[in-house]
DNA sequence: AACTTTATAAAGTCTACACAAAATGGAAAC
DNA sequence: GTTTCCATTTTGTGTAGACTTTATAAAGTT
């Protein structure tokens, strides 16, 4: 009788633990039973029971270490997830159809900003490629981004005319660690022409740095269309 | 023999796992090896194998589903986390002492725009809320909230003179849904007075609406200081 | 050819048990 | 009184095995 329709499963837990939380009954701050304790009022085993606090403890709701026990978070840490999707899935998603345009790519040797920003070693050599992306003919998204090719050798036959210069990475290095930033910032006279917008006008813009084992591979720069929200629901 | 140090742990096979999608031995789209066949592979049990994919799949590397497998996803969907901090831990953080002061508060029946964002009926009243953060003397966010009296009768007696609304609200009500969104807004007169910045100039702003078991609870707009950023790594 | 049913494969979850690792509180040593 | 050390408690993780659920592919039916 492994698992019959009446078992108490680890849902059930996470959900019952939450409603204590929610009634008061257990308040923040406070010790919960041990797993043994909980596994012997569920009738279930502590495997069981394990799982379910371990997701509650992922999800942000109790803190747990080993001999202090598990304890209600006081201000739960509740994280957004935000699935940082590629422009052309976001465009779509909205119904509209991705374009893509190349504005400029090409090497050059990194600027003084750009070896502070990723720890480069000076006198390297970068490709800086600028780009549109559209929701059918309206502007979407301004990209300005900046590949280390050390780091990314393949970049110099790179063809960024057809294809986006974050898709070409994510095919082509896959990368481990990512440094993402949200900011408002400033509309100047190039960004207002590529958006279409006023000058001076407040831009949603993001920044983003990866780099693969240690190593800087990119920095970008997203310059998000007048009225773009970022959203999530948790 | 239940676990010796040489056991082939979950955080081994994830590791192992993400390296073989890593260096293109398991291509994007591909079928992996169903659990039982890794369970041998890694001379381990399938409950192991299992905690290692189930993981990968939750942190958007891989997707799963039963009888048809275990898959590389084409373009992983990493999903960044944004821990979502109250502002004095967020002050705090910086090194910083938090200091908050109440603008105003006061009931008022709420406004058209507001009935048509949170789905509410005519005429209902609402506790609007205008308050600042402050990282020591300097203005840090400027928050404007509405707090649907009908969800929270409390609200009437709260005294928002020392304690924030949002702290308030988490003590009070233990809120289920959040939806969230950000954007970048322009100061105006009012808001360049409260942030101590030139009218005009962007402003990184957040929206937060919450809801209690389908009830709408509250609504809330954030204006940050010049300069702010959302970061996150992952 | 198109639809429906059915067997089956794969992941999902649970039981029962065991050993591992970490952190804590108190005993022992200084 | 303070520090060091160790036993104990609690979570962390693994094994072995079984039953459950769901999607799919193949077989059967219209």
């Amino acid at each position: 009788m492994a698992q019959t329709s009446d078992t108490t499963s680890y849902k059930d837990i996470k959900l019952t633990v939450l409603e204590r939380i929610r009634s008061g009954q257990w308040q923040p701050d406070s010790l919960l039973p041990n797993e043994e304790a909980l596994a012997v009022e569920f009738s279930c085993t502590r495997t069981t029971v394990n799982r379910a606090l371990r997701e509650l403890a992922d999800e942000g709701y109790l803190e747990r270490r080993r001999k202090a026990g598990t304890r209600v978070l006081s201000a739960p840490q509740r994280q957004a997830r935000f699935t940082i999707p590629m422009v052309r899935d976001e465009v779509e998603a909205l119904g509209g159809t991705y374009r893509y345009a190349l504005v400029s790519a090409g090497s050059e040797p990194a600027p003084e900003w750009l070896n502070a920003r990723l720890a480069l070693n000076p006198n390297q050599s970068v490709m800086h490629v600028r780009c549109m992306h559209f929701n059918g003919n309206t502007p979407f998204q301004y990209e300005d981004r900046w590949i280390v090719t050390a780091s990314v050798p393949q970049v110099e036959q790179a063809d960024f005319s057809q294809i986006g210069p974050n898709e070409w990475l994510i095919q082509t290095v896959p990368f481990t660690n990512v440094e993402l930033s949200f900011m408002a910032s400033r509309a100047d006279a190039t960004l207002a022409g590529f958006l279409d917008m006023p000058v001076g006008d407040p831009v949603f813009t993001g920044e983003r740095i990866t780099w693969l084992q240690g190593q800087p591979v990119t920095f970008a720069k997203m310059f998000f269309a007048a009225g773009y929200r970022m959203t999530t629901e948790f």
